[in-house]
Parts: C-alpha cells; sequence; structure tokens
DNA sequence: ACCCAGGGTCGTC
DNA sequence: GACGACCCTGGG
C-alpha cells in the first residue's frame, strides 16, 4: 500500500453569482462522474486530481470551497468547463426537434465536465457491464488503497491513483478490489501506460475523432462506448461522440424507431441518426437524453 | 430461493 | 455478424 506523504493545502473558496446552467445534482447524477457524492445539506463534495471541493447552489448563486493544488478560480474555470456556452448549445440543440427540447427542459443544468483523462479511462473500463453504485465503490476502494490521502474538515478523501501508483498491484488484488473480470484490463492499461507503450498525452494530438477512438480501443476493455464515454468525459472533451448503452438505446428507440424491435435496434443507426441530428453536439445531446431517461 | 440487469467487451463460431 | 460467458451486487 502507498504510503506516501499528504497533501497539503490551503483551503480556498469561492462564490460564482448568476450561475446558468450548472445544476449540482444534473452535473454529478447524469452519469459522466462517480467521485462526487450528495452531503446531507444538498451540496456535493468531490476529488478531482489534487482537490477536494463541496459545491452548494443557492438561488441562481454557487457556493465552492475546498483545498486545491492551485488557484480554485482556475481549476474550477476548467474542469466545471466554464468557458463553454451552454446557452447556445441548448438554443441550437431544442431547434432539432421536440424530443430533445423537452429533455433540455429536464436537464437544463447539465454541464460536462473535464475530467483527467487517465481517471477517466480505468473508470469507464470498470463501468463495462457493471452499475453506478458499484461502479463507485470499486473507485472508492482502489483510490482508499492505493491514491494519496487529503485531510479537509474532519475527513479523508483519497486521490485518484496513477498509473505508477498503481506499478505493483497485481490482477489477484484488483479481483479483491471487488472489479471482477475487469482486473486483468486495469492491470492491462497500466502496464502499457507505464512502459509507454500506450501514450495518454499523445492523444491530446489526434485531431480527428474515428481515429482518437480506433486508438483508445487498442486497450483491452476498451470497446465502441468506453471509447466515447472517455471521448466525451474526460479532457479530450470530444462533444461529437455519442456513447450508446442500454439507457441511450432504450429512449432513441422510444423516440425515433418506435416500430423496431430494441434488440434488432442497430448501434450503427442510432449513431448515424445522433449524427444527422446533433451533429457536432451530439454527445451534449445524448447526456440530456440520458438524464432525462434514466430519472423519469 | 431464484432470477435478472447493470453506462459492455471478448473470444468463438 | 451473431452468441454466450463473464465478476459481483442489489432489487424484484
Amino acid at each position: 500500500m502507498h504510503t506516501g506523504d499528504k497533501i497539503k493545502m490551503k483551503e480556498q473558496s469561492l462564490i460564482i453569482k448568476n450561475i446558468k446552467s450548472f445544476e449540482p445534482k444534473q452535473v454529478f447524477e447524469c452519469g459522466q462522474c462517480f467521485r462526487w457524492n450528495v452531503e446531507d445539506d444538498g451540496s456535493y463534495t468531490g476529488v478531482f486530481g489534487e482537490n477536494v471541493l463541496n459545491v452548494k447552489k443557492i438561488k441562481d448563486e454557487l457556493k465552492i470551497k475546498g483545498i486545491c493544488k492551485r488557484e480554485i478560480n482556475e481549476v474550477v474555470q476548467v474542469y466545471f468547463d466554464l468557458d463553454r456556452n451552454y446557452d447556445e448549445i441548448k438554443n441550437i440543440l431544442s431547434k432539432v426537434d421536440k424530443n430533445i427540447a423537452e429533455s433540455i427542459k429536464y436537464g437544463e443544468g447539465i454541464r460536462l465536465l473535464n475530467q483527467d483523462l487517465w481517471e477517466t479511462l480505468i473508470s469507464f473500463i470498470i463501468s463495462a457491464n457493471n452499475n453506478i453504485p458499484r461502479i463507485k465503490k470499486i473507485i472508492d476502494t482502489l483510490s482508499k488503497k492505493y491514491g494519496r490521502p487529503i485531510k479537509w474538515q474532519e475527513n479523508t478523501y483519497y486521490t485518484f491513483p496513477t498509473a505508477e501508483e498503481l506499478k505493483n498491484v497485481t490482477v489477484q488484488e484488483y479481483r479483491e478490489a471487488g472489479l471482477g473480470f475487469r482486473d486483468k484490463y486495469v492491470a492491462d492499461a497500466v502496464k502499457k501506460v507505464l512502459s509507454k507503450e500506450f501514450k495518454l498525452e499523445e492523444l491530446y494530438k489526434i485531431e480527428n475523432t474515428a481515429i482518437l477512438k480506433e486508438k483508445l480501443m487498442e486497450l483491452q476493455g476498451v470497446g465502441e462506448k468506453v471509447a466515447d464515454c472517455v471521448l466525451l468525459f474526460s479532457d479530450l472533451k470530444r462533444l461529437d461522440a455519442f456513447p450508446v448503452d442500454v439507457w441511450v438505446r432504450r429512449v432513441m428507440k422510444e423516440l425515433y424507431f418506435p416500430d423496431i424491435e430494441e434488440k434488432k435496434l442497430d448501434k450503427k443507426q442510432i449513431q448515424e441518426l445522433a449524427k444527422k441530428k446533433y451533429s457536432n453536439l451530439a454527445g451534449i445531446a445524448q447526456q440530456y437524453l440520458f438524464y432525462w431517461k434514466r430519472e423519469a
């Protein structure tokens, strides 16, 4: 087990007034992240990178506090995607058709996070044929065992372990951490990243989303769906990626293919329609649809 | 008790 | 391209 130095940083806080398109419940429970948890007061606390933050929304004011490695306003600006104009995106998408317009009304406070590529990759490898509570539990266990502690307000939080920190973890130890059959996939990703056989930083240089997706799928346990999630939810931020899971398949069948049996509905058909309708914003459209269908 | 599904992927045919 | 297997857990 890693017993490195505790990360010590000063506490910081930030208030953002007149915040638009930011509803904590929707941001943190639309399926893009697994390390944000709701508190008794309705606020959310999460760990990302070497930061622990608590986010509370009161009316149209966002109160953020916690400890950050760098200046909190810079960290927040990037992680919460504050440079993107979601009003404009929602306007464009709402004009596509009534269905997406209704889903946007339902989840108008959704916003995509710029999450660390490594953490997103491993998290979504773990997500395969799994459910959200268990995914969260596994990621929590990995972080507690192999990440570094950050103390804040009586509590200890743990960073998501780097590839380096997972260097000596065996497949059996992953199994004991609850990963199930995904144990070997994570071990494989760690090995390939550490040996530079797979270079994460090179991925940012690839412009074409399809090529980038192929590259991600070279890794064990990364199929189309996982690759699409990494493209959309990590800081690779490919808004044209359209992950199709059981929920999205369900909602797309209901809305656009009512006469086709769900099992016979080809994923290619769904993605072609998504591209045609939502173009380079398909990924964001997917989040509105996913949240809508899953909550309702 | 038993079965099923869950933000799928892989190996085999 | 279709099909079954796969770790594990919570809910019916």
